[in-house]
Parts: structure tokens; sequence; C-alpha cells
DNA sequence: AACCAGGCTGCGC
DNA sequence: GCGCAGCATGGT
């Protein structure tokens, strides 16, 4: 192997209350996810990073993660990527000390900074993906939505082939774009699911929606309004891509089944909240309100809460 | 077998 | 703007 090529790895150094354990056990959670693979302390995971399609490793190592190029040239373009990449994917660039105050504030609360120390939101970068996975999981519980997930993906994405096994790449709009209702039905996507991602690829693969787009909007409000002018796209899902595509501090997805039953647990409110009421309780955490669901959400696979 | 799941659309008010 | 039925599909 040529030097340059054995020099195809980089770290990061992480932030300050970091915990990757915490960051991956979100990632997995026992669900079958399709789009990277989580053992001993490691995720390897496939990106289409400018240049070329990269096949990467991450571990911890002395305080900073370790990045390893499994397959695909690691040109100076797709390693500014991949740095970026990877700092969105679990936010490596938020300061947690001011929310974990905040936090620490509300005694029915304040077992999280513990508990879950160091957990940062993981974040879909991928517009296009964050929005047909929120669309995949809109109604139906998360092993069914993973088990749509992958029969989509390896339907329609690209597969990066390795000694450890296949990885794909999130289907690009163009290719989803060719589909029809009748090719996805087979796999179990309702009629409606199966319209309104075909419908999504079709908006991105013609340039009529893209991340740019969005990120030009004067306001959240302007986001809002142009994820939920599309069909299949209400106030959970466009709040949800919101928050782990676009990194938007204060979205809540309004009758998230979830986030209802932690509050519930939490005896924050009763069944059945108004829109106002969960509104009354997250007005004490403006700035990280996205990070507080994302915590709740966390809160669900603990036993006791 | 009923009720639930990281909802949405279309309708009537 | 708000509430509600109807929908679609597997898990528990």
């Amino acid at each position: 192997m040529k030097e340059s090529e054995q020099a195809a790895c980089f770290t990061i150094k992480t932030p300050e209350i970091f915990s990757f354990t915490e960051c991956l056990w979100f990632l997995d959670r026992n669900y079958d996810d399709c789009l990277h693979q989580i053992e001993a302390q490691q995720l390897t995971k496939a990106v289409n990073a400018p240049d070329s399609p990269l096949l990467f490793r991450l571990h911890e190592e002395n305080e900073a993660l370790c990045v390893s190029i499994l397959k695909g040239r690691l040109t100076i373009q797709n390693e500014l990527f991949l740095k970026q990449y990877i700092r969105d994917y679990i936010d490596l660039d938020t300061p947690l000390d001011a929310y974990y105050r905040i936090l620490n504030n509300d005694p029915r609360l304040a077992y999280m900074t513990e508990t879950f120390k160091g957990l940062r939101m993981t974040g879909l970068p991928d517009l296009f993906e964050a929005l047909v996975w929120s669309i995949i999981g809109q109604q139906i519980n998360l092993t069914f939505a993973y088990r749509l997930k992958r029969r989509l993906v390896e339907a329609y994405g690209t597969k990066m082939q390795h000694s450890c096994g296949d990885f794909y790449l999130f289907p690009i709009p163009e290719i989803l774009a060719t589909a029809t209702p009748e090719d996805l039905r087979p796999m179990q996507f309702s009629g409606n699911k199966a319209r309104y991602i075909i419908g999504l690829a079709r908006l991105f693969a013609e340039g009529r929606l893209s991340k740019e787009i969005l990120q030009h909007a004067p306001n959240i409000n302007d986001r809002l309004k142009l994820l939920m002018d599309i069909k299949g796209v209400g106030i959970w899902t466009a709040n949800y891509v919101l928050i782990k595509s676009m990194k938007e501090k204060d979205c809540i997805p309004y009758g998230d089944a979830g986030l209802i039953n932690a509050l519930k647990q939490h005896g924050i409110v009763e069944s059945r909240p108004t829109q106002q009421q969960i509104d009354d309780f997250f007005g004490r955490f403006s700035g990280w309100q996205s990070y507080l669901v994302f915590y709740l959400w966390r809160s669900l696979a603990v036993p006791k809460y």
C-alpha cells in the first residue's frame, strides 16, 4: 500500500460534555438500521461525498474521534466534507453546559444530566433522507419503520461492498423518482406513503426543493411552510426534519406519540395535551427545545421512565 | 382481538 | 383556525 493511502484517516477532537457511548447507543437502540453498523464501540457508515462515495469507521481514542476510510478516496474535498458531516451527524459543535443548567432547574428532568450525560443530537444531514425517513415513520411503530427503510434502501440505494459486510447509501432522488407506487406496495408501503415518497423524490430531482432553498428561507415559519406545502408533510414531519436536518433549536413535533408518552411519564402533562399545554412547558427551554425533545425520546428507553 | 405506533388529508364548523 | 373521521399497515 502506498504511503498516501495509509494516511487515509484523521481525528476530530471531542468537545466538552460528550459521550460517544451515549451517541452510539441512541443511533443503535436495538433497531435494525440499514445505514450504519455499530459494533464494539465503532460506527461504520457509507456517505456520498463530493468526489466519491466513502465508507468510514469511527471510534474514540484519547479524547478524539478517529475516522478511518475503509473505501473511497480521501481527497481534500472529501475530507472537508466528511469532517463537517461527522460534526453535524453527532452535533459536536454545540456546547451543552447552558442546556444542562436549565435541565438541572427542573427536578423532574435533572437526572438527565447524569443519566444521559454527553448525549448529543444525532442528525440526518441529508434533507431528502430526513424527509423520506420521517414519512416512513408516520403512524407506524419503529420496528416496522426500520424494516420499510431497509427494503427501500436495498432496492434503490447504492451498495458499497466490504470485507465486513455490505453498506448502503441512501437512494438519491433521481432514482427514487422513477419508482411507482405499485413498486413500493409489495414492500408493504401503504399507498399514501408510496405516493408521498415518490412525490418528494420528484420534487428534489426537479430541483424544486433542496437544503439550500430551505436554508435561504428568512425564518423558521417560512421553512415550516415550505415543508408543509408538500403532500404528506404535516406539522410533525416538518418539525422533525428541521430538528434532524437543519439543527433548528426550538422545534416541537406536536402530536409525536413518543414525546407525549415521555411528558406523561415525567408527570408533566395529562393524556391528550393541547398544543398550548405543551408550549407552556417548553417555554422555559427556549433555545433548547429541540434538544429537550431529543432527550425525552431518549428517556423512553429507560425502564423507570 | 383490541389498541397502539416518532401522522396526514380533507372536511365541517 | 380547530376538531374529527377515515385511512393504511404491522406490532404487542
